[in-house]
DNA sequence: AGTAGGCCACTTTTT
DNA sequence: GTGGCCTACT
């Protein structure tokens, strides 16, 4: 569109249609905006618009616009958009999620940083790794500091910038904690590695000691735009503030209700926050829905609405009423999964496509009954995330290899394959050249290429004493790839390592059990070697690190989609299934006694139900296998607020394929030819409150249930209900909160709370005295004896 | 150094 | 039902 133009944007492109407020968003002058846009209000639309009314209208360089997005794709696709509306200078918008924009300003900046220009960067594997190694050196016992946990702390300490010696110390394990964390931060630099959390920190801590870089960019940014603002934590928001120090123009777009990240250090009260910080902020509100139904959005609205902490808003839509809601009651959790695959094989005879279809789900281990009944049909289905490529063991192996390429003080890679494929360096062998690298105060990446260029005649071969010949082996190699990597391309390189390492061999030597397809992945990795042939080692490196699990989605023909809800958080589908509608598992186990979690597990049915543009399917199984053995579940509290004139049930393939009546009548079958959802309701609740036996046992059920919600504890929200035939386990001891226990591991502790399952298994929240940490516990698993 | 077998704890969600 | 870790053996 030529520039001086009227913005007039219907006439070049019908997807450009945009509504009053849609328009006042993307015109919107300079200065603070906050735009509140509920789901499917075109949000996206808006933000790309702007970026190109910025450029085209009000003339602004594209390099002076930064635009964040929340993952990797949805820059990509807003790039796409942006190029067919500004062709030339589209590439020059500064792209991206918080994380890559921070490398790439790291990475022209890396002159003033404690680590190097060519830092790898450490995900939370290595971040584990690393930290293991620290606890071990340490003498610390990993039951008590066990790695991963003592990771989330320190990425939290870091979420709330919180550094070191800042930690609060209020006992001797925060004490621990605080050297581990001392140590894990040097550590890192001594590996010239930034994890995940540093990236974001590295470049506030940036901006914030050099006043000449902080005027650089911040001058050099005329407007920024940020995308899913309520997901931002502490330093995002920090990063933003100060990058939009000069300019003002601060363009930020979310929705509270859609906020489900609060885990990883995500704050939605950053929304409130910027209105404070931000005086004369322009707000505008995005309300009308172009996605759903508006059966859809009633279902949507009757959910969220439950929630306090938020801004009512009210969602329209000019699309029909739509068609009902349905609901499948399943036996169990194979029953769920073949009601998926036999409702979508239905619509397929019908001429729907599956492609229109997603599943949707809160845990990754609940896609495997759906994988095999998908496979079991002979359908082909997309998977999203759950076992990650880049989480592979033979992916992860090859990029260790690159990695140590890139930068050889890489312990945690040099770590992870200096023996793999078997070099006959074990344990000993490692800790004797870290060893030696203590003495020397190098690394022991430096050892190993000193070896491996001067072999016996350097000093280390001594030092090393009969570790040497096995680790020349490998050094010998590592030095070669050093040695030719400025010279050889990346895909030459790629297959170099390979070749020398007999990888292919190692991999494919059929001691396998399954049937994995290692060989293939190794061979998709070295595609994106390709890709990055131009751009270099560096760029695939950090880009491997900072793909998501979205990123990863590409087309599949006739394939519905499985995901969990937050990867499925800003993408839409005809026809969603959400399943696993059991409480435990919507809301998580987890979440459950935490106002504020329980309220983001809220969020996160939310976001799944916003997800479908006309057909909607809630599912959930009577018995799940978890553990090996079959539960019972309870029906998600969540279904309470599901209104019955919204929803049809779906029968069991039984109660309409047998025509028994004997059958029908008698005992478990019964129930199943009750047909409407409330009546329906009304036999999920009644199990579990002894209260509603009346006729109007739903609302009864529902009347007491509200009562105790509002009057706290959630331990009254499960009642202690009275035996029912369902009870499988046999609990010897009824445990009460407030008693005093010892585990075996983890030592004494106080009994928090109980919640009592259908099956009679106790769930106890225990405060374990000696590690400070509260833990759930299923008493019928655990040894714990009662202290007086 | 490598591996088989037994024991344990365990299941959120991910840039 | 699984994977990680320890131990005992080769």
């Amino acid at each position: 569109m030529p520039a001086g133009k009227e913005y007039n944007l219907c006439s070049m492109d019908p997807r450009s249609l945009l509504n009053k407020q849609q328009l006042d968003a993307v015109t919107v002058e300079g200065g603070a905006t906050l735009v509140l846009a509920g789901p499917g209000s075109g949000k996206t639309r808006v933000l790309t618009h702007r970026i190109a009314y910025l450029i085209n209208e009000l003339g602004i360089p594209p390099y002076r616009i930064l635009a964040v997005t929340f993952t990797n794709k949805a820059a990509g696709e807003m790039k796409k958009r942006l190029e067919e509306m500004v062709p030339e200078g589209a590439k020059a918008v500064w792209l991206g999620t918080f994380h890559s924009i921070c490398v790439k300003i790291l990475r022209r900046e890396a002159n003033l940083l404690p680590v190097d220009a060519n830092f790898v960067i450490y995900d939370v594997d290595d971040q584990v790794a690393l930290i293991k190694t620290i606890i071990q050196d340490l003498n610390l016992n990993e039951k008590m500091y066990r790695p991963s946990s003592i990771q989330a702390t320190i990425s939290h300490a870091k979420n709330d910038m919180i550094m070191p010696r800042d930690y609060k110390v209020r006992s001797s394990r925060d004490a621990r904690i605080q050297e581990i964390y001392e140590r894990y931060q040097q550590s890192l630099r001594a590996c010239n590695a930034l994890d995940f959390d540093d990236l974001l920190l590295a470049a506030l801590n940036l901006l914030n000691e050099y006043p000449e870089v902080r005027e650089k960019y911040a001058s050099r940014f005329e407007h920024i735009l940020v995308d899913e603002f309520q997901d931002t934590n502490q330093v995002q928001y920090e990063l933003v503030k100060m990058l939009s120090g000069v300019h003002h123009n601060l363009f930020v777009v979310g929705d509270e209700d859609q906020s489900i990240y609060r885990w990883r250090g995500a704050d939605y009260r950053n929304v409130l926050r910027f209105e404070e910080d931000f005086t004369d902020t322009q707000k505008i509100l995005l309300e009308q829905n172009y996605r759903s139904t508006q059966k859809v959005l009633d279902l949507a609205r009757a959910v969220i609405d439950r929630n306090q902490y938020r801004t009512p808003k009210a969602l329209f839509t000019e699309r029909g009423g739509g068609t009902q809601v349905r609901f499948y009651n399943a036996e169990d959790d194979r029953d769920e999964a073949d009601y998926v695959v036999r409702t979508i094989l239905a619509e397929k005879k019908k001429g729907g496509n599956p492609a229109s279809f997603a599943i949707m789900y809160r845990m990754n281990s609940q896609s495997r009954l759906l994988e095999e009944a998908f496979m079991k049909a002979g359908m082909s289905y997309r998977l999203v995330g759950a076992q990650r490529f880049y989480g592979r063991r033979e992916v992860k192996d090859v990029i260790a290899y690159l990695r140590l390429v890139e930068n050889p003080k890489d312990e945690i890679s040099i770590r992870r394959v200096i023996n793999v494929p078997a070099r006959k360096i074990g344990d000993k062998s490692v800790e004797k050249l870290a060893e030696v690298a203590r003495l020397m105060e190098s690394n022991m990446g430096a050892v190993l290429l000193e070896l491996g260029s001067r072999g016996a005649e350097s000093e280390v071969w001594a030092a090393l004493e009969r570790t040497a010949a096995p680790l020349y082996q490998f050094a010998r190699l590592m030095a070669g790839w050093v040695a030719i990597k400025d010279q050889v391309s990346l895909p030459d390189l790629f297959d170099r390592i390979l070749l020398d390492i007999e990888y292919q061999n190692y991999i494919q030597d059929g001691s396998e059990e399954e049937v994995i397809d290692r060989w293939g992945n190794v061979q998709e990795l070295r595609r994106q070697a390709f890709e990055f042939e131009e751009s270099g080692l560096s760029d695939l490196l950090a880009n491997l690190a900072l793909v998501s699990d979205q990123d990863t989605l590409v087309d599949k023909p006739d394939s519905p989609t499985l995901l969990t809800l937050h990867a499925a958080k800003g993408l839409e589908f005809d026809r969603v299934f959400i399943i696993g509608l059991d409480d435990g598992l919507l809301p998580h186990n987890r979440s459950i006694g935490e106002e504020e979690e329980m309220e983001e597990e809220r969020r996160l049915f939310y976001v799944g139900i916003t997800r479908a543009r006309d057909q909607l399917y809630l599912v959930r199984a009577e018995r799940r296998n978890m553990f090996g053995h079959y539960d019972n579940q309870m029906p998600s509290r969540f279904l309470q607020d599901v209104p019955d004139d919204l929803v049809n049930v779906d029968a069991t393939p039984r109660s309409s394929s047998q025509r028994g009546y004997d059958r029908w009548e008698s005992g478990s079958y019964r129930r199943e030819r009750r047909s409407s959802f409330s009546q329906r309701k009304e036999s999920y609740f009644d199990e579990w409150d002894e209260e509603a036996t009346s006729s109007h046992a739903w609302e009864s059920a529902q009347a007491s249930r509200e009562s105790r919600r509002y009057s706290g504890g959630h331990a009254a929200i499960l009642p202690q209900q009275a035996d029912t035939p369902q009870r499988e386990k046999r609990i010897g001891v009824t445990y009460k909160a407030g008693m005093k226990v010892k585990h075996p591991t983890f030592g004494e502790g106080m009994i928090l709370n109980v919640q009592l399952e259908s099956d009679g298994e106790q769930l106890l929240d225990v405060f374990f005295a000696d590690s400070k940490e509260k833990k759930k516990l299923a008493a019928s698993y655990i040894k714990l004896e009662i202290l007086d």
